[in-house]
DNA sequence: AGCTTATTTATGGTCCTACAATTGACTTGT
DNA sequence: ACAAGTCAATTGTAGGACCATAAATAAGCT
């Protein structure tokens, strides 16, 4: 049965030029891709239930195990979650913005994205961040950041580790404030991994500490005075300040240890 | 074997104020997350291979079918591939910029992300491509920009769905200019799907067109001239003049059609 | 009644086994 | 030297069995 294919295929070469490699496709990741679509279009409401796996089995004719493949894909993406137990089964749910995050973070880590770049993105969207903040922050906002704010102050002197934690937290909180959640998680996942990666180089000496709780002040004052181009502003200077402080930081690092002249990248 | 214990626990409450609900892993996350780090933390460099499913098996203890789901689990997330046949197996990867495009594209769509909220992230990241594109465009850059033009010019009085594909190449190709990769996907992405919603609504008229040509054109003149902040400006112009369109174009159908006050979302 | 406790049962979670399909390397034939 | 065929390790798929979980229900006990 094989012979007679096999054969007529290799003298007729010149009529495949168009085609490149074909791609047989997965049973699991076909099923993924149709149930994807089947969610995005329109029925399945958040929270909706699919068809339990034992239904899948029966209606797509695939086995078992081919079938919870695919939930586990839609499960990595964020579009299902599965509870075991009678009246548990695979429901609809929304990406998490702590699951967008991740795969932000992984890219990052994937591409070794250099700091630099980092920090030119960070550029890019932190003073809209802190723009829209001045003109949307609610007045839970602000008492948000003012006591943040307050556990930073205290920290700067006591516990560097948790002052570390509290200004990712204040970073997150301003984000929150823009009231625009896509904004929100492209500005905590960008300076989280700028943090991430700067933690390691432990940088935070008492002057910096200084100088990032004196930038937080005039930005919060911003915030509350609802001057949105004055909080782009100090933000703006304050990103650029840190960018600064920590490329001196970094070449100094690695001039001493090395002369290494390769950009630094994250992971 | 089950009297005892729970009749034990059943009474024992005040003990165990402090467990939440205790969470269960599953087997297949475990491992999922263990190799994930694995791959994270140094060892397997890029196309390194994995141990094969059969030796997962036996190293971890679990079935093949919980070592499958696991490296489901990794392929959802762009951190390996796999091929079959001998000598195939599964391989270390990077998440390529598709991948994070299309969880970008998921997190929007089930947030149902408001057509302002997208129009404000264009706006804190367009512009900062811009500068960025007139500082480091190559020559390569540039006639491929050139070359996206003459079609945009071409199609624009000739075939509007042919336009409205060059517009997104053209985005693509001043994201790429800019010699970010972050910030490259995270336009691209948030222009993508902008462009995806907008298309629906039909809103290309011959005015529109001429209007987003003569952007492009004067666009390009500044990335050509290398002067960033002129671009940043431009460009700044040109998203806030395309959002305006945007607005009244929706009100105008939605107002017409059915005076509805809810925000448009994408979706 | 009103509470605790046990049972039921549909569902996902896990394991096992077997075989098909794939594919690069190897062998053979000419 | 080249073409075709064979081999072998690996993923892909199927099917079955049983375990674990959890909510709804029933039973039992004040």
């Amino acid at each position: 049965m094989k012979t007679d294919i096999a054969s007529a295929n290799s003298h007729a070469e010149t009529m495949l030029e168009g085609l490149g490699r074909i791609k047989v496709p997965k049973s699991s990741d076909v099923l993924a891709e149709r149930l994807k679509q089947e969610i995005l279009s329109d029925g399945y409401n958040l929270g909706a239930s699919l068809p339990t796996e034992r239904e899948l089995v029966l209606t797509t004719g695939l086995s078992r195990g081919s079938v919870r493949e695919a939930l586990r894909i839609l499960e990595a993406q964020g579009l299902v979650n599965t509870r075991a137990g009678r009246y548990g089964g695979t429901t609809v749910s929304k990406p998490t913005a702590d699951h967008l995050t991740s795969h932000i973070s992984l890219y990052i880590k994937g591409r070794s994205v250099t700091l630099s770049a980092l920090v030119e993105v960070r550029l890019a969207l932190e003073p809209m961040v802190a723009a829209l903040a001045a003109e949307r922050r609610t007045e839970e906002d602000l008492s948000t950041l003012r006591a943040i704010a307050e556990r930073i102050d205290w920290a700067a002197d006591n516990d560097l580790t948790a002052f570390l934690e509290e200004n990712v937290n204040w970073h997150d909180a301003i984000a929150a404030a823009s009231h625009n959640d896509l904004l929100h998680t492209f500005a905590t996942s960008v300076s989280g991994m700028m943090f991430e990666a700067s933690q390691i180089k432990e940088f935070a000496s008492a002057e910096v500490r200084q100088r990032v709780r004196h930038a937080h002040m005039r930005i919060l004052e911003a915030i509350e005075a609802g001057d949105a181009d004055l909080a782009r502003r100090r933000v703006e200077r304050d990103v650029q300040a840190y960018a600064s402080i920590l490329a001196a930081t970094v070449a100094a690092a690695t001039g001493e240890a090395l002369a290494n002249e390769s950009p630094e990248s994250v992971k």
